[in-house]
DNA sequence: TACTTTTGTTCCATCGTTTGAACAAATATA
DNA sequence: TATATTTGTTCAAACGATGGAACAAAAGTA
């Protein structure tokens, strides 16, 4: 068999028409008859016709790809919302280049490289922990590409953001813990440089303050938020001299690994210490006790990020108005930090 | 500023020479001067040029990406995979393309088409579960691109292949749980259409047989393997009349659903009831008692595929010997089937 | 009938890079 | 010195699809 790819001219060689007739009545073009159309498409089929995308998109300078950075895709939070967007963005003719970061700026900075190098035509991230420098998002900026960021954005940076309302969180979980009775709340934190870090610690304070509990320095603790980072800090929390009777994590694995420290520790969970974590991963509902966490509706993040990325390419020019989608979360209250049975 | 990007012709003209001979003292050609070398990379970066990546794509045919195809990214086992393959893939200047099948036939094809679309250079992939047709792979292999197959992959389709050997772990598992001195052995396998699963049983039937225990039909089960089903399953297996007195799921989720099941109804684990999962899944490792699960070595899974669709792109025409890869797998024993101690 | 408008198509340049062939100049070989 | 080889570059044709301008034919209008 002639194993050549068929190509719009091979169509064109056996109507007798010209590439550009075949283009046009593949596009659709309304200039082009009825009777072209038909049989254009119906030889397409004959010769099993399939569109040289990369050709197109050197004319059109668009490739109807969409980049997407992830922190990693092992969290459930994050490839559920990578799920949504590309459901969304599938449907309207997008493919979706997804590349994880694993929480390293320097992986984070060779994605967006290589995403760039792809020419993607837009790019939505959530930023590694380590992150700091801008640079090469303001790179993407430049570009004159979309750039939509989700959970992990800065607002230095100027673009469309999606994400909760961390400094309601804080409170949400906070008001929970006093009125199950603790008093003496830690807040294991992740980088405080990161924007929803920052808030969720705000917002920590300034609820602790509103219930007139002291912030004590030794309580707060920022760490990078894996599972054997909580373990080394529940660690730390279990000697100091004054115990906390909770612990407010940012984030579920976080907690996981303080939670089985207090169990090796036979520390009764809620009883002497409460426990909540972030994020509703999976697993938070299936240890032993189950993990009280916050669920940030992560198919709904998806979904705006890749409406707002839809919104933006369809009219590019309309500099202003940024879109700052802030959603409400929810605490889902369990075990780890039910002190008082209702019944 | 002139906004356009600057191409090949931009450093042409300044240095007076051919876009011709600019690009291939660009590509390093040898019969380009070092003299003339270096002029061009010094006003390519005077110019800020980025070379246009699709344009190469069209003339070399070649786009350096490729595409995986995973079940599920939620999954620790497909994620440290992926994470593996986009190590060695990306340092030899490849793109990698993540898509999730979520386990659908419909979905699965649905990315096949969108990366033949994107016109990678290769795929990478683990089928999913539902997916017994072979069609939407056999398109791949007449495109005349690698295709390459890890964990999931069928015999049939004559494309290299990593994975384990199921019928050797599912040895292990029994050799372990009658040196625990189990009698009733349950195995709990995934659709028994894929090949893993299928070896997997074999080799649980066919140990079986080696320790002189009979098989009995109602202790081997078809399902999902997903957590539900782990539940639904231990119910149905709990309400035999004669109990079998170990589980072996194919998967630690099913064996977690499973597990919920015993503790509800306070059958003791592994006492009365020794449970073994499949993946090594981190959870495995938390929940109580720890599930004794088979480890199966993801980053070489990992590093075994990229560096075979590395070679085939490198010898594309070396069509006789396809490359196998059987890994041996490790049994990781932990509480959950661990009822002989010793020390 | 003469002229305008509409319709359907062809023509041709273009997107930016690559590559084999061609060619002149420089260098090596006899 | 004449001839062969090497070196450095230009030429020109791709890769496949696209879209505006041009153009002829058909249809509509006066």
């Amino acid at each position: 068999m002639g194993n050549k790819k068929t190509t719009i001219k091979d169509i064109a060689n056996v109507l007798g028409i010209t590439p550009s007739a075949v283009s046009k009545a593949l596009n659709n073009h309304p200039r082009i008859s009825e009777k072209t159309k038909n049989a254009v498409i119906q030889v397409a089929q004959n010769l099993n016709y399939q569109p040289n995308h990369i050709a197109s998109a050197l004319r059109k300078g668009k490739t109807n790809l969409v980049g997407v950075i992830i922190p990693r895709a092992s969290s459930n939070f994050f490839s559920s919302i990578i799920e949504k967007i590309e459901d969304i963005l599938n449907d309207k003719g997008y493919n979706v280049i997804i590349t994880q970061s694993n929480e390293s700026y320097k992986k984070e900075c060779a994605s967006i490289e290589a995403l760039l190098f792809t020419q993607v035509d837009g790019i939505i991230a959530s930023m590694a922990n380590e992150t700091v420098k801008l640079d090469f998002y303001n790179k993407v900026k430049k570009k004159g590409i979309p750039l939509i960021l989700f959970d992990r954005g800065e607002n230095d940076l100027n673009v469309d953001y999606v994400g909760i309302d961390d400094y309601q969180s804080s409170h949400m979980v906070i008001n929970h813990l006093v009125e199950q009775g603790c008093k003496r709340i830690a807040h294991i934190s992740g980088n405080s440089n990161a924007r929803i870090y920052k808030n969720r610690i705000r917002g920590y304070i300034d609820a602790l303050e509103q219930h007139n509990l002291p912030f004590k320095k030794e309580l707060l603790i920022e760490s990078n938020l894996r599972q054997k980072d909580g373990r080394k800090i529940m660690q730390q929390l279990l000697e100091l001299p004054e115990r906390p009777d909770a612990v407010y994590a940012s984030g579920d694995y976080v907690a996981l690994g303080a939670l089985e420290v207090l169990k090796q520790n036979n520390i009764k969970v809620p009883e002497d210490m409460a426990l909540v974590g972030f994020s509703n991963e999976p697993f938070s509902s299936i240890v032993t006790p189950a993990i009280t966490s916050i669920e940030q509706h992560s198919e709904k993040i998806g979904e705006l990020a890749a409406l707002t990325f839809l919104k933006r390419v369809a009219a590019p020019n309309e500099e202003v108005s940024l879109n700052k989608m802030i959603l409400t979360p929810e605490l889902i209250v369990r075990g780890s930090s039910l002190r008082v049975k209702t019944d």
